[in-house]
RNA sequence: GGGCGGUUAGCUCAGUGGGAGAGCGCUUCCUUGACACGGAAGAGGUCACAUGUUCAAUCCAUGUACCGCCCA
């Protein structure tokens, strides 16, 4: 076989994914004889494109489904994608102004069928994507939000939460984004530092006075809205102007009281509180408190106009407008006391980027502490398990401070309100408009109904992936069989906005938690730990990445720096380059696997335990432990560790040393059977990790099926381990070093040979070994020693004596040093009396090895002092 | 303001109550018949600071400083 000198993922990668795919590979049917395992995918947004974060979140899950394939398990990466409500409709809007068209001008059906098509359109994009970075998902499952099947079930949840009592409408104080002209829900906001400034201001006790009290606020534009100014019961500077009313600059055409309330702090501004309960969370809950009125002054659109408050000549202005104005006439009227800057965090829309304004409105919410009880339970029985653990706490206290959700959008494309109301504004919530019809004319004799416009959020729909996307509320083979999925894996950013609702709904809907194991991923960051943006300019491409270094360089690249505990990840490139040099490793190690002159057999098997030599029995038993320790290591969702443990095994151990001691000529005998033995062992306990090499490289080698893919996982039993043979090899290994420390220090060149004494009771194969690794020729001297391992110590360099006896005196110097402090600690009577008795063991032991590798080194400087 | 995390070699990060580690980078040598996307050897760190617990602290506790994430 011919095989080029480097690997070529390009040519590989696509080639290979594609045979996979259409033998179906990553297809599962629900096998009740087998345990199953299941992962819910993270429904991307129909909008998105991949980006580096998708390398840290959805790679682990193509690893473990990968992993638990080829352990035999039922194992099925269920994928999808999610509407994205906002963010689509945004894209869209924007596509019809270019060609001068209002969404409204189309109308609701038109535009469906265009959002419809636009998502069809690109929706398949990311799983492209996702292909060509080897991603193993079971495409032909992929489900979709607005599918026929998941809006079913969407309607059917909102009647039941509706008939429980769980969902309701009210007016509340909600989230507007204006610039999207649709409430957000408050875990769709962003708050994002801004310079702004802090105005104090005085309210005079009579319009045109001069005596007041002064309040500080960061938007005097709601001043309009005002209902009253509080302060904290216990400030005395205040205690004496409680329940005196003061007149709302700058129209100076109503009075409010002062009160009092404790959620006032006092040391913030001139702890004073202007309270516009239409306009602020904090002023809206003061105002419930003590029923105050709650007039609006700023509408949908954020300009100011109001019909129950005087707006003054300030009516049509934009907010932000509108506070200059005002600004501009206290100071004109002397009300303005006081301009500080003042750096504080805005709510903005996570969508459109637009600063919210807290409005109230009549809109759509669900009941959320019933729900949250459940959920809290079944992490505090241990139902639900984070990895790491401790971003528990977040999900706790989100859910100890849960409010209620606001559902309603008010956008078109979603899931429209299964809502209906009469003439006279009764509401009927029922599955389909028949059945709205039929309960409209039962209970309110009319057939003249309205739908509500609005749709559900986002993350309604989502909240059932784990139960729609498997045919709820059909009785399906699937839910039987793949409900709970065994670990979901997500972002930390999402924990309240997904997991947590995930967790609510399928305890409701289920009866049970939708997966036991929660897995969040680090968040990635450049080199320089900046959030990647593309404002910043530090945006990292994946797909060029792969199209650079290979799809398996940029995983391994990506897995390699994942750490079990670790919140963050800096990303730096020069890691793609060196998988792509693992890769390249491996391929060469393989196309020396290959020449072998002596040629491969076809079956896979080991010669008999007795025929294979000291290199031989290493490598196995350091395959064996390798098994072990990967399989331990993906067990528990440490994915970093499992690379970094194959990636030394391979490179260090495999590569450096084994393939080099096969080059002895006394081990032509057993290498093939054991080199492709290793190596196919080796390949699959990478391929959950680098698909395609490993693929290639499998393939190419003897091995038993037509894929990797469903290849079992190796087995720790089915290989020998020999581990005081092991131990042997290992001196051997240091001995190497030792020669070759000496040949540097000469300056050596590589060709020359360095002469060695060796005992003659390091036995024959051993000795040969160490003539080739170390570039020697030995002459065999009298046996001393009494082991193996102090026979190989024993072997002595022959250098000019200056070099030696330089290098046995830095020995000597070390050699001391460490028998101070072993007879230092052991003299210690407390160190002896109370450390543990292993420990005290292990000080004996390695004091005693001191002084006897002491006494060899002086020795042999004694040897070489004396003339010959 | 509340919660959580980090500070270990030039960079990115592992790690352990008992002798400081990896990769990259750096220095020197090497086109040895798998691989220069390679091989060999090497330099480099008072484990942020302070106090405490302990026979013993980089590791545990408390505090300080700085950096970051999430939430309000």
């Amino acid at each position: 076989m011919d095989l080029p000198k480097q690997y070529d993922p390009q040519a590989t990668e696509p080639r290979l994914y594609e045979r996979w795919e259409r033998a179906g590979y990553f297809h599962e049917e629900p096998d009740p004889a087998r345990p199953p395992f299941i992962i819910c995918m993270p429904p991307p947004n129909v909008t998105a494109r991949a980006h580096l974060g998708h390398g840290s979140t959805y790679l682990p899950m193509d690893v473990l489904t990968r992993y638990h394939r080829m352990r035999g398990e039922n194992a099925d990466w269920l994928p999808g994608v999610d509407h994205a409500a906002i963010a689509t409709e945004a894209v869209l809007v924007r596509e019809l102004a270019k060609e001068g068209v209002r969404r409204e001008d189309l109308g609701r059906d038109r535009f469906f069928e265009r959002a419809w098509a636009w998502s069809r359109t690109y929706g398949g994009a990311i799983e492209a994507q996702f292909r060509r970075l080897g991603f193993g998902a079971d495409w032909a499952r992929s489900r979709f939000t607005m599918d026929e099947g998941l809006s079913a079930a969407v309607r059917r949840v909102f009647v039941q939460l509706y008939r429980e009592g769980l969902i309701y409408r009210g007016t509340r104080l909600i989230n507007w984004d204006p610039k999207a002209k649709t409430t957000v829900s408050d875990a769709e906001l962003e708050y994002v530092e801004q310079d702004g400034h802090l105005w104090r201001i005085r309210y005079p006790f009579e319009p045109g006075g001069t005596e007041g009290i002064e309040i500080a606020t960061t938007r005097p534009e709601t001043m309009l809205a005002d209902v009253a100014v509080a302060v904290h019961p216990a400030d005395r500077r205040y205690a004496d102007l409680v329940g005196r009313r003061v007149w709302i600059p700058p129209l100076l055409e109503r009075s409010v009281p002062v009160i009092v309330d404790e959620a006032v702090d006092p040391g913030f501004g001139t702890g004073a509180l202007k309270i516009t309960p239409a306009h602020d969370p904090l002023d809206y809950e003061i105002g419930t408190r003590h029923e105050l009125p709650m007039p609006s002054v700023i509408d949908a659109d954020a300009r100011i106009a109001s019909a129950e408050a005087p707006v003054g000549p300030y009516a049509g202005l934009d907010r932000f407008e509108a506070r200059e104005r005002i600004l501009a006439d206290l100071q004109q009227r002397g009300l303005l006391v006081d301009t500080q800057p003042h750096r504080h965090s805005v709510a903005t829309s996570e969508r459109s980027g637009a600063v919210v304004e807290p409005l109230l409105s009549l809109q759509w919410f669900v009941k959320m502490a019933p729900l949250a009880k459940p959920a809290l339970d079944a992490y505090r029985d241990g139902c639900v398990r984070f990895v790491p653990p401790r971003h528990g706490r977040t999900y706790e206290h989100w859910l100890e401070n849960i409010r209620d959700w606001n559902i309603s959008r008010q956008i078109w494309w979603g899931h429209q309100l299964p809502v209906w109301y009469t003439p006279d504004g009764r509401e009927i919530v029922a599955q389909s408009e028949t059945e709205a019809l039929e309960i409209a004319q039962r209970q309110y004799g009319t057939r003249d109904l309205t739908r509500d416009p609005d749709t559900l959020d986002t993350w309604f729909s989502s909240g059932l992936w784990p139960f729609s996307i498997l045919g709820w509320p059909e009785a399906t083979a699937e839910l039987r069989c793949w409900y709970p999925s065994q670990v979901l894996v997500t972002g930390g950013e999402i924990i309240f906005l997904w997991v947590a609702r995930m967790v609510m709904l399928g305890l409701h809907f289920m009866r049970g938690v939708p997966f036991p194991d929660v897995v969040i991923t680090p968040t990635l960051f450049d080199a320089a730990g900046r959030k990647m943006s593309k404002s910043l300019g530090n945006v990292i491409d994946p797909m060029v990445l792969a199209e650079q270094y290979g799809a398996d360089a940029f995983r391994v690249s990506i897995l390699r720096q994942m750490r079990l505990e670790s919140q963050e990840m800096r990303y730096q490139e020069s890691r793609c380059e060196e998988a792509r040099n693992f890769n390249n490793k491996i391929w060469n190690a393989t196309r020396y696997i290959l020449a072998l002159p002596e040629g491969l057999r076809p079956a896979m098997t080991l010669p008999p335990e007795d025929a294979l030599t000291l290199a031989d029995r290493w490598i196995l038993t350091r395959l064996r432990e390798t098994i072990v320790a990967t399989s331990e290591l993906l067990d528990r969702y440490d994915f970093g560790a499992a690379v970094e443990t194959i990636y030394r095994f391979v490179w260090y151990e495999f590569c450096d040393w084994y393939v080099e001691a096969t080059k002895a000529d006394w081990n032509r005998a057993t290498r093939a059977a054991v080199l492709s033995f290793a190596w196919n062992n080796a390949m699959r306990l990478l391929h959950p990790l680098a698909p395609f090499i490993t693929e290639e490289v499998w393939l190419a080698l003897p091995h038993d099926g037509q894929t990797i893919v469903t290849a079992t996982w190796p087995d720790p039993l089915e290989v020998p381990a020999f581990d005081e043979d092991a131990r042997a090899f290992a001196h051997l290994q240091r001995t190497v070093e030792r020669v070759r420390n000496v040949r540097a220090e000469i300056g050596l060149h590589p060709r020359e040979r360095v002469r060695l004494d060796v005992p003659a009771n390091v036995p024959e194969p051993a000795a040969a070994l160490l003539a080739l690794l170390a570039s020697a020729e030995m002459e065999r001297s009298a046996a001393s020693g009494d082991s193996v391992e102090d026979a190989l110590a024993r072997v002595s360099v022959r250098a000019p004596r200056g070099v030696l006896e330089e290098r046995y005196r830095k020995q000597l110097a070390h050699l001391h040093a460490e028998i101070d402090r072993g007879e230092r600690k052991l003299g210690n009577e407390a160190f002896v009396a109370k450390a543990a008795s292993s420990v005290v063991a292990r000080e004996r032991e390695k004091l005693a090895a001191y002084r006897s590798e002491l006494a060899r080194v002086e020795a042999a400087l004694r040897a070489m002092k004396e003339p010959a």
